[in-house]
DNA sequence: CATTCAAATTAAAACGTTTTCATTTACTGT
DNA sequence: ACAGTAAATGAAAACGTTTTAATTTGAATG
């Protein structure tokens, strides 16, 4: 087997447990023989053997992440590649490593999740969506293991520390941005109802609407999956309508797209025809015909500043419930203009 | 603390070592201990500490995986969360957990390696990339634990077991495929040369047209970052020639989608103008306008495969090196026809 | 009715650390 | 020179399992 404390401490002509005080840097410990004992670890290459340090003192300095399924189209979205990284950045910087859990079936991910907590596999768990009804958060409210949620929590929301944009307001903001162009024959074209976050933008929408008269219309919300068949879907529903929309808020890129493919191949042209906003601003929302009018929504951040209040969950247990609400941003390309007015461009 | 395989064997008046036993199904235990264990495992709602046991039995059921930098923009690349599908699921399958590294400079990537595998963190290591001079696989072969690389090593590479497309003959095919349709002028823009993946495509290619005795131009290969950007800048440099290319090879969908843009915003019209074949297709690929060309390469399967070897291989350490290569199709859409020709559509 | 042998169970060691508590060592001030 | 004390180190217990080796149980055999 490899190289053990054990093996350094005979080496340095000491005893395991002062060898263990050199790692951490104990001020117990002269620096005389932590010279040597530093010596000898050097010499034989010695590495701490993380389980064991794990079971002794009870800590894995290990986040568990819980994905939705894998199965789901949501996975798809490049929102996660991007959350994971700060995630990844935010546990780096506090040595913690990350411990990952899927499944194909809500049953598979919740049966993982169990593992992962009371096997003690790690310190602490970050849920990377919010559902309505989560049986994998009311689990893990009923543990006490420290935990944030990305995105706000569906109910008890004072008592879970999660990290999540202001959706409400960006929601309605833009809303009153497309109102400002003129337009008030606006669409919504959300995601799937299970998620917090649709609810909340849906929320914000019908509020701009209220706030400045326009009447609410039912045919003018249409709920798809997060996708690009999503996309299409809903524009077909969407301009079948005797009055159609001349703005839409789309509650996602992907969908986005899907959308200006579809209205596309139909020969409606945006902004001119019709008007696009949507969220996230990823990637491909600068790259697309024409580039979207989006939201950013500072996905990294959202997943930097969730490992970073876990940890510190972690590190203090007394730590108080913590609500942290990244900044959002609109960013103006080109899907956007005053409604019935040819060859506009962007205001 | 929470309730240890002690008070079990405790309440179900039997030694820690049998509750042990009846966890782990030996058929040296009776049924009726079975039953009498299993039943005060119930009530206890006893669950095994997953660090303990990795301990006592020296494996940790998780496997390591390595990514490339996250600053790096390969990581936006939607590959990444479709091979992290798979190979969670390939992992899931067969009850094994992930551990993810990554970092933001090569340095502090490595030093996560090590640490997880001299930690003794996890019972073997997947690379998600293959790189040129790679000091991690060469650290990873240094260490005795069972790795597998996604991509095709670019040394010793019958010692590693690797799962892969072949790259090689998949761009051969493709430019042959260009060829075919009559194109004898036909640029390769390539991603970062550090990646084998993109050798081997140049490979393919110049292979390509080296058959069909077509002479090789230097000016028609051009590299740039995996990424939009980088297909932009290709495009200018190939269309400032004096003879232009009718048709690219481009090795990846984010840049081709780039492509597709700055052709689009120079007024030249795909696939009149210029014929494009892309790499991997991404789910944009179908929602670029037009929808790309590209060759799948089954992502997913990458991913799945890489688990499931590396699983084996941990299981059996006499397990010989594989190469495994995933089986790629052409996705024909929208974005090649014959050169020089107006209108035509896909052939 | 011993005796043998297999089956079932248990006691204890092992895994490699951290941490508590005890001990040794080296000074300080009288 | 000597108690008293602070600093440095060490011995051993603890973390919660698995596994080896030993022991008990009980049935089958002559």
């Amino acid at each position: 087997m490899a190289v053990t404390i054990k093996d350094v401490a005979k080496l340095a002509n000491v005893a395991p447990s002062t060898v263990s005080r050199v790692i951490a840097n104990s001020p117990r410990i002269s620096e005389k023989t932590k010279q040597k004992v530093r010596e000898a670890m050097e010499q034989l290459s010695y590495h701490p053997n993380f389980i064991a340090r794990s079971l002794a003192s009870q800590s894995t300095q290990t986040i568990g992440l819980v994905m939705p399924s894998a199965t789901d189209v949501v996975f798809q979205n490049p929102f996660f590649p991007t959350v994971l990284r700060g995630l990844s950045e935010g546990a780096h910087e506090k040595q913690y490593g990350l411990y990952m859990t899927t499944g194909k079936t809500d049953e598979e991910i919740y049966d993982g999740v169990v593992q992962m907590v009371q096997g003690g596999r790690v310190d602490g768990v970050v849920l990377l969506y919010s559902k309505v009804e989560d049986k994998i958060l009311t689990y893990l409210q009923s543990q006490d293991i420290p935990f944030v949620v990305i995105g706000k929590p569906f109910k008890n929301v004072e008592e879970i520390t999660h990290v999540d944009n202001d959706n409400f307001r960006a929601t309605k903001e833009v809303t009153e941005y497309l109102i400002g162009l003129g337009h008030d024959h606006i669409a919504f074209v959300g995601g799937n109802l299970n998620f917090v976050v649709t609810i909340e933008r849906l929320l914000g929408y019908e509020k701009a609407l209220r706030d400045h008269h326009i009447p609410l219309n039912n045919d003018y919300i249409v709920h798809e999956q997060f996708l690009k068949e999503g996309g299409q879907e809903a524009v077909r529903e969407l301009l079948s309508l005797s009055t159609p929309p001349t703005a839409l808020v789309v509650a996602d890129d992907l969908m986005a797209l899907g959308v200006l493919n579809t209205l596309d191949e139909m020969g409606i042209v945006v902004p001119e025809d019709i008007s696009i906003v949507s969220f996230n601003n990823v990637l491909l929302s600068e790259m697309s015909r024409p580039p979207l009018t989006s939201v950013d929504i500072n996905i990294f951040d959202l997943g930097y500043e969730a490992a970073k209040s876990l940890i510190q969950m972690i590190k203090n247990p007394k730590e108080p419930t913590k609500r942290i609400i990244i900044p959002y941003e609109l960013i103006k390309r080109y899907t956007c203009s005053h409604p019935n007015i040819e060859r506009t461009v962007q205001v």
